[in-house]
DNA sequence: TATTAGCACTCTCTATTAACGAGTGCTAAC
DNA sequence: GTTAGCACTCGTTAATAGAGAGTGCTAATA
């Protein structure tokens, strides 16, 4: 257990080296009003919670730094919010403004203006589009050999996919398949598509209108939607920004990362509601060692919609991202609400 | 006018920098088989060249560095072009074996693939939808008072926008509507929707039905669809692994410039055919003095469609490039050709 | 006359060294 | 329990020297 003055000067020592980076001295703090100890006591308290884990030297007679397991006790016991401003709530309101509608360009502003805002790097999980349902389905012939298929969800997103047509089949067979889908998949889930095509397939096999069965075939396999996380960036070169990047070797391992995340499954398990912070090694990845996430879902009712995260150094001002995620998935959480289960949704 | 040796003295030296990204000296060069002559007679002739401009040194004892003359005139006399192995001709082509098609994915892919090949930046400067033509036009309401606007184009991109519908507008008044326009509009250009819907407002005022008017206008607000040139770029790491820009600064104005090139219009002016090569300065803009950019444009049947580019450091391998871009805007040209204005279409 | 060998000179790069400063740990005094 | 004092450590910076690659010029050579 830590004392009083342990508590203070850890996190005196976190505040101050996420404010300059440089790693942190006893006659420095000893200066701070906060702190009305002698650089010596400082020093004997220092060495206690370096060996306690909490605080790292860079080198024997260096100032210190916290280590991983201080930055996670910091978060985990001394993140006290951070008053947004006025202006900043007014900043992250203006998404919703604009009277804009669809969901992935709200998305790809509010990803803008959180990382316009940190100046770290924003990740937005977008929607899990799978998770939308169907409300119109319908083919437009392009040639006579390929058409488009459309699918609208019920928030107004719009999936489309062109497929070849199997030969010689004509507009009248085409019209009696797309009534056939909307008679039977209309309000399915996107991702229980792929299984209820298959079902009306088989239905019609029954009737053995064989040429049917063949163009459901061949939509099928364009319409298969995978679950590729959609993953929008916000100010990808905040991270140049960060001194601890200026070593182009890191600046590239993370950019790969970020570029690739979306390949590695799972990465972004949403499991969790509210705000996630994952510290330095937590992130599970070698290229991630330097970096801290912190994720904030948002819901649209009860059903946990995706979220929302700022990518920066362990270093990373914990307080303001926290405070600043936690106004954002909430008004993202209300607004969304309001867009697609409105008063007629 | 340069004589054989110098043109040979001029040629091998940009051949080693471009390799080997370091200053090329007498003795160096003299051991070159390709240079049967003395260190001394070489000092000689890099002098004159350097008199002439199309050499630099980087200091006064340094050996010698292509200057940006030196390299428009490499570029403009000297550039032979490179033989491409089956294997890579081989990988470009796989683009289309999948029987893609949707232009944006064979674009997006094409992208990925030529950075590949190069180790470079590619850049996809998009078919610009604004010239497809309105196939199918229809929509889809979500709520009371907000409908999806959805037009299938010719080529079977598919372009959607929510927008608000005025109050108290029924069912039939919106499938009127619909009639209207694809009955007005079927065939125009993307482009040229703003002013042909107003066109078709006016015809509907004159007819005294006010209330369709709303609707109109309120779809032509949603349905103006901005000149963005939608850019993909492919690789944008790769240019972090390039000796000249382990500067991060340099990296971060690079990178900066790449996501604001859209922004700046007519950045890349396709009014040329071909491939184009703007070197440093050429591309007037401070970020990009160091780079080179490389462009082909990609033709269907007589109509210019878009172009493909590679960035890269001034000091970048422009035989290959040029002979891989020349291939690949043939194909793409040649298979968007197919698709697009395929035997049906 | 065109080419080349020789040579002095220039400039970068890489140690090496020395001085400085910020910080530490320990001991003894308060 | 706290703090002043002191010797020590280590990173940083500046200055210095030598090696190496390259140049320009001049004189010798084919």
């Amino acid at each position: 257990m830590l004392t009083n003055r342990q508590l203070l000067i850890l996190q005196v020592t976190v505040d101050d080296f996420i404010e300059t980076a440089q790693p942190v001295g006893s006659r420095q703090l000893s200066k701070k009003e906060e702190v009305p100890f002698s650089p010596a006591t400082i020093r004997n308290e220092m060495a206690d919670l370096e060996e306690m884990g909490f605080l790292e030297k860079t080198h024997t007679s260096s100032g210190r730094v916290p280590s991983q397991k201080g930055y996670r006790y910091y978060v985990d016991n001394m993140l006290t919010p951070q008053r947004i401003t006025k202006n900043e709530i007014k900043q992250i309101r203006s998404v919703f403004e604009e009277r804009m509608v669809e969901t992935e360009q709200i998305i790809r502003k509010s990803a803008a203006i959180l990382s316009e805002l940190t100046n770290y790097t924003s990740i937005m999980l977008g929607l899990d589009v799978r998770k939308h349902r169907v409300k119109r389905f319908s083919i437009v012939p392009l040639t006579d050999d390929s058409a488009v298929a459309i699918i609208v969800t019920d928030s107004g997103h719009v999936e489309n996919r062109v497929f070849s047509i199997p030969e010689s089949f004509t507009a009248s067979d085409i019209e009696r398949m797309v009534n056939l889908i909307n008679e039977h998949l209309v309000g399915v889930h996107l991702h229980e598509l792929p299984s209820k095509l298959e079902a009306v397939t088989i239905a019609v096999l029954r009737q053995k209108n064989g040429r049917l069965n063949d163009l459901l075939g061949s939509l099928n396999k364009a319409m298969t939607i995978e679950h590729e996380d959609k993953v929008y960036y916000g100010g990808k070169m905040q991270l140049l920004n960060q001194p601890e990047f200026n070593d182009v070797e890191k600046a590239r391992s993370i950019m790969y990362w970020m570029d690739h995340v979306n390949q590695i499954p799972g990465l972004f398990h949403l499991d969790q509601k509210g705000i996630q912070i994952r510290i330095g090694t937590e992130n599970n990845h070698l290229a991630m060692e330097d970096c801290s996430i912190i994720t904030a879902s948002y819901e649209i009712g009860e059903e946990q919609m995706g979220s929302i995260a700022i990518i920066g150094p362990t270093r990373m001002d914990y307080r303001r991202v926290v405070s600043l995620l936690d106004v954002m998935s909430g008004d993202l959480s209300r607004e969304l609400s309001k867009i697609l289960h409105g008063p007629y949704g």
